[in-house]
DNA sequence: ATTTAAACGAGACGGTACGTCACGTCTTAGT
DNA sequence: ACTAAGACGTGACGTACCGTCTCGTTTAAAT
């Protein structure tokens, strides 16, 4: 959490702006979507609201930039075979999203994306870039890239579901739906 | 709309509380989850705020009384095969989320869950009590309880995932949904 | 307080028009006006709201009511003196007030009728009626009737201000107000 | 009534204030204790009930400080002869009462007084400030001052015993109480 | 002896106001 | 120019009480 900090001029303040997307991160993942308003984040990042809402225009947009935030934490290894990235790949979505604030923060960004539009369309967009990723790496081992696709979004969306509910599948049931999608495909 | 109802005497007025599910149901599937307070429920219902907290403690539990009043128009028709009731099932999701208010309903219900503790429980524990159903379903055509369960699962994640990015699957997505769960656990 | 009493009929209930009287007052007495609603006197009483309303038509005709229950408490006994007299009935204005329910209920009355229109009328008529006869005593003692009056006025008004301000006269301060009247008048 | 006004910065805005102020008044005036509810202030003053609950805690403390506001107005002049001054000071009370907004403040005041502590205790100190004033003022034609204290005292109940009960005496009825006060400490 | 009619406790009804919270906007004073 | 601070109007939150209404029960009075 920032200590009080004194503008330094005419010109933005980069230790305020991490201190903001650093307590707003914190506030979501300590607290959910409920916790999460620009006051709260105002009070712990000790900044004001205008400034905030200089460079985030509304709380949807600062949760959006949290959310981007996580991007570059989430890679994962290959593992040289379809079954094994696959697997790992749905494994480690889970360990992702226990072990840091992302879990929080995507059920924070899922649920505001019902609400909000611009919400929806940023959430779409980096799904689409992840899936993009995710079904080039399947599709290395062989696979055709309509099926890799279709596998990488039913696999993501069985991690969605898992996450919405609060629940978090063991590794049999998380090798069963590698099973169920390689076999489907195959 | 209701027009203003009296009291009848120490009960429940059935004309307000359908009033106040009504309107519910309406704000949420015109305006969805941002909508949907108790003050617009009450303008709209004609009715006093203290008649719907009398009723319903909180918000949550309002939206969550609207869900509920889904379930009886949640049926499909069964279709003979493995696969047409997959397939049917799967179809008859998107059909029923985009004919009706389900489709708002839903995504507001999941999105209040990722706040509130008791939609959450609300949600997991309707949602199991329909994957018995499908699984059962599903199993009657020879499958196993466990795989019947598994594709059960699979098919309404997927189906979530596309509903809360505002995407529906055209009958050839649907399509190769169906084979990859039935080819999966063939 | 009352226990729950059943009707007796088509006639109205003594039981239950004593038990909400007595509530009133006693809502009055212990908690002043703040404490008197309607729906705490029919809790306190065991009564239906209707109960209180089909005989006292509001909030303002209940606490006249309980006002209206003091007057034949209010006597206090001859001196022989005009002295005597005039001191005696300030004197027992504030025993009257302190010891017993009357206080807190005559600063409801006057408060109320700042508000009221119908409690300004029956206040202000039980006080002339009350003059009537305060002056008229003070007047036995060879004193001008239009100056026992303005005595007896003088006399009361001063120890509403007390009241209203919740403060007390002492024997002397009731003394030398009492000199001041007599020999005002004389 | 004034417009919409925007913030000027992280100060109190003296715009507001006053509009707040004006509002409560004149509700007062119009309406009586009644009428005089923050909501009602609120929609009057366009102001948010935010804002009028950040500088008042409570309607009561609005309540006292439109009393506060009364007081500058509260001057008459002086007469040169004791007779005068006590007459002046009387007949001074009504015609401030009456040509004022502060009839109706005064009389909510002492209601709200009945109820609430806080506004009895504030009512009782101005009460006391500005008979110390007023007896000071009499003590200046050669009355003791616990004298002059006494009559000053005794008028002022006299005057708020009227304006309680919706009176208001007439010329003769003054100069007979005034007569009475000086020939009574005479 | 039976029926009628009104009073009873209970509590739901549509409202209004309470006092609190967060929203997104605005201005100040200082660096 | 950018900062922290915080006031502004708006509007929803959940609660208390208002005065009205109907329910089902009880019982005196009228048949």
């Amino acid at each position: 959490m920032a200590q009080a900090r004194k503008s330094i001029g005419a010109q933005r303040n980069p230790a305020s702006e991490k201190a903001i997307l650093d307590a707003a991160r914190d506030l979501l993942a300590e607290q959910g979507l409920a916790g999460f308003s620009i006051e709260a984040v105002a009070r712990r990042a000790r900044a004001g609201k205008p400034t905030i809402y200089r460079w985030w225009p509304d709380r949807t947009r600062l949760l959006l930039a949290v959310y981007a935030g996580l991007k570059d934490e989430m890679v994962h290894p290959e593992t040289g075979t379809l079954e094994g990235d696959v697997r790992g790949f749905i494994a480690h979505l889970f360990e992702f999203w226990s072990g840091t604030p992302a879990g929080p923060v995507i059920r924070s960004v899922i649920a505001e994306a019902q609400t909000n539009a611009e919400a929806s369309a940023a959430f779409l967009a980096f799904h689409r870039e992840r899936n993009a990723e995710t079904s080039a790496r399947f599709a290395r081992h062989g696979l055709a890239l309509d099926k890799a696709q279709a596998i990488a979004e039913i696999a993501v969306s069985y991690a969605w579901g898992q996450l919405l509910t609060g629940r978090r599948p063991n590794d049999a049931q998380i090798a069963r739906l590698t099973e169920i999608l390689i076999r489907g495909v195959g």
